[in-house]
DNA sequence: CGACCAGCACTGGTATACAAGCACCGGTCG
DNA sequence: CGACCGGTGCTTGTATACCAGTGCTGGTCG
């Protein structure tokens, strides 16, 4: 048990294996999904076992992905009572508009002189989607989410942007309420195409200016919606808890 | 098994249970701390049946761990072959730094125009305690860790530490590396006063070139290590990997 | 001697079984 | 009628068993 046993090599040639397809990572994607798109509505109780049976898999999958959306902040785990889906916490949201603000702007100062050519273009093919007639929201959703990506690959901290998204989840899940709200994420483009104007032509200054009047403007959004909708907020005027959440698993 | 169903409520009295005293947690807090000492060294090979054996856990505490740990990016697990402690990536160690930065140059920009007496008296003690001779390195750590977080509270911001720390084990380990080699955190001391007394006398433009000049200077320290100690980095210029790293359970 | 190849030991991934604990329900007692 | 109090069914936490896959090892064959 000694002089035989196998040392794994840590050998890089392993990082291939990095899209690893385990049953893990569908359920983590798709209870994850499921929490921002509000699906699985702020306060629904989550069972493990429900979730097992009705993905069909076992508990082990299910509880680690709930473990990790834990340390997102996304899922609230209390043992021996139960899991739920975090209420929308304004002090957590604040804190995400917060970090994204302070990681946007900071990469708006780190823009090289020449801009990467194929990033440029990215971009401009994005802006052009956005402006598609009949586009939907979750579209819009996802090129607003590839569009900030790939300012941040402009700068060189393309990376950054994961620890963003991980910060953002509260964030992300009140500006949905806000759009589902508004209808009309078209004011978001027209800021999306300032900011993208602003960093071709150089102008720093102007360009985080714009930056911050559009994330400042997606955190005001999403103040208006929980002045309207404050059962889906975390307590902080003393609300009463919903008391049953259906889900549904289609 | 209808009608009479427990449909826990989302309570907010839950939010007591807060510190679970669970064996996962206890091994997650071990497991990471030990990588951030570099008492499990970049590159080592952890498996999850000696680590349960050696904890006297069974495997699931230690692999619900090792997955935390995963999404941090201290630990890659590589389904089939093997757990690893990562190695410093300097990519990482930059995405880091350029984070942490961002935030807390941020956070300098939000600072009130009345601070908060208690934290303000709490940053006095822990600057002197910084300044106290025969100050082990641990011990140095651990205030230094205080005191940024300190600041990000003085401006409303505490709560986005977190993801600070989250994000910045690999800068950790790299700094670490750093002080350990130099074995002078004295400078990294007055350079803390510094940015005190800035911030104590309202000047924040200041204050954040303190901050910036500060954290470069570790950021700087971490390159120069790595000149010299380049075995425990990931591979980017062709270093031959570890072959086997000896981890002593004391 | 070198390339090949089958077996083996170990890996993490998943499923399952058991344990500890909390909350609700409903009967009971003051 | 209200407060108490034990039963009961759920919850998550932990331990264990089994599985598919992978790299090493050592023998074998050209």
């Amino acid at each position: 048990m000694d002089g035989k046993a196998r040392v794994p090599r840590y050998d890089e040639r392993m990082a291939r294996s990095n899209r690893q397809r385990t049953s893990r990572r569908a359920v983590y994607e798709t209870l994850r999904r499921k929490v921002l798109t509000l699906e699985l509505p702020p306060g629904a109780a989550l069972s493990e076992n429900e979730l097992a049976a009705a993905l069909g898999v076992s508990r082990t999958p299910v509880r680690e992905s709930l473990i990790l959306l834990s340390q997102e902040g996304l899922v609230q785990i209390f043992p021996q009572v139960g899991s739920f889906v975090s209420r929308v916490d304004p002090a957590k949201v604040a804190d995400a508009q917060f970090l994204r603000e302070a990681v946007e702007l900071a990469a708006l100062d780190d823009l090289p002189a020449e801009l990467d050519a194929d990033l440029v273009e990215e971009l401009r093919r994005n802006l052009a989607e956005q402006e598609r007639p009949g586009l939907g929201l979750e579209d819009f959703f996802e090129l607003d989410e590839a569009f900030h990506h790939a300012l941040l690959r402009l700068s060189g901290h393309g990376s950054a942007w994961a620890t963003v998204v991980s910060a953002k989840g509260h964030l992300d899940r009140a500006r949905r309420l806000g759009l589902y709200d508004t209808a009309t994420p078209t004011g978001f483009a027209a800021q999306h195409v300032e900011i993208f104007e602003a960093v071709l032509g150089g102008d720093a200054a102007l360009a985080r200016s714009a930056m911050r009047t559009h994330l400042r403007a997606v955190f005001d959004d999403v103040e208006r919606v929980r002045a309207r909708s404050p059962e889906l907020f975390a307590k902080d005027t003393g609300s009463v808890p919903v008391r049953r959440n259906v889900v549904v698993w289609e």
